[in-house]
DNA sequence: GGTGCCAAGATTGTCGACAATTTGAGAAAG
DNA sequence: CTTTCTCAAATTGTCGACAATCTTGGCACC
């Protein structure tokens, strides 16, 4: 588990973290997603309220929220478990994801102004730079390609969108990356994945920038069904 | 508002409504997707509570879930408001769901039963002789359709997709459609579009399937959106 | 007369306690 | 020894009250 400083930074920007409900939400996600509670445990109320000092009304609503992200499954009078990750659910939730990321191409071809495009571009070469030096350092796996992402599906202004793949689906996909320890020997590859995709919406062609991101997802999780297969 | 009476059985057949927190969150959703709260205004909460007869507690449970549903938008220390339906927000749901019922449509080529597809054609037979009785009574166009939808993201055999169209897109959808008066003339065509993406899965021809279902939805789109422009 | 500040009212966020339901261990019957 | 029933302990669902925050109306000051 060498990868768990990986900052929430580019997921969440200017999130502006108020209220108790929230601390304990975003607290608790990343207890989740990092592995630190375990897959499919059973989750205690009192016990996790104590242990944030909050009351237990509040720490309910931090449950819902999680549930809500599909981080938490809660049966009524029963309780609440974390999600256990299972190969099935795994290529579930990447099939989703790589229909909205396509689309999320699609409309940045469309909608991204020349700035933003220069903007991600530059992104990729002082990644490009960082990895030289580092020399295959996982940096760039994580961060570099979360933000890359980010951007992209900023740039299909398209806020609904945004928000499912944001908010909902990546904490899920993360939680993925985290637990199987993504770390591999993808991270060239993956670059010249992404060059390709700007260069297309660079070129405003929407239909190959989706092809070309959805191929990409479909890599990306053929990788982690390879270390799933792997792992036992 | 000659189609209030559509039901939620297709859509949530099985869902058993125990607590307390349910009833409130599906009577409420009811309420504003039906425009009985108009749009864009604001919830108190002590009132809610006290007319549905529970704490307030309780109601800003049912609140969280709505907001889950993107049906109720909500600032820390502010408020809750009802969503405003906007030309922009049409799109952007649109576009969402054009990719993700494209997505089941693919998915339901590939993974649906010889029985499920046959159930399905049966039910629109039955559909055309109904309102061939009815001559253009707008029972179709609304439960029927939503049947037929709601079959095919089933077929896809995707859990994550189902819940992520039926329990959180699917309403929003369903708030535009009843609050702009959708009973048009669309009947008739839809019938044809719904044909031909049924006989594309049972050819098993994914990608037809999905380019079909992508068009209906379009066009879906676009109905809608010249009741928009025609109504002010 | 307009602008900015302040206080009172109202609304939301949080808490601890009570009620309803589930679960699990142990006793009794087969 | 296995099965079933019972009851108690623990856990979840719900409530009413208190604390923190925002809103609004009025007053002083420029």
């Amino acid at each position: 588990m060498s990868n768990q400083s990986v900052t929430n930074e580019s997921i969440e920007p200017q999130n502006q973290v108020t209220t108790a409900v929230d601390q304990v939400f975003v607290e608790l996600r990343r207890a989740i997603v990092e592995g630190d509670v375990a897959q499919g445990s059973k989750i205690s109320e009192p016990e996790l309220a104590k242990r944030y000092g909050v009351s237990r009304a509040t720490l309910r609503d931090a449950l819902n929220r999680l549930e809500a992200c599909n981080l938490v499954e809660r049966k009524a009078n029963v309780g609440c478990r974390v999600v256990a990750l299972t190969p099935e659910r795994l290529i579930e939730v990447y099939q989703v994801r790589a229909a909205l990321e396509g689309l999320a191409c699609r409309l940045a071809a469309q909608n991204m102004t020349d700035e933003e495009i220069a903007n991600i571009k530059a992104l990729l070469n002082k990644h490009l730079n960082e990895q030289r030096v580092k020399e295959g350092e996982s940096y760039y796996q994580e961060a570099g390609d979360l933000d890359f992402h980010y951007r992209i599906i900023k740039g299909s202004k398209n806020e609904h969108l945004f928000n499912l793949l944001i908010h909902d689906l990546y904490q899920l996909i993360r939680m993925y990356r985290v637990q199987m320890g993504m770390t591999g020997p993808r991270v060239s590859k993956a670059f010249d994945e992404h060059l390709a995709i700007i260069n297309a919406i660079e070129n405003r062609d929407g239909e190959l920038a989706e092809m070309l991101m959805k191929r990409h997802i479909s890599y990306s999780m053929n990788n982690i069904e390879n270390k799933f297969n792997a792992a036992q």
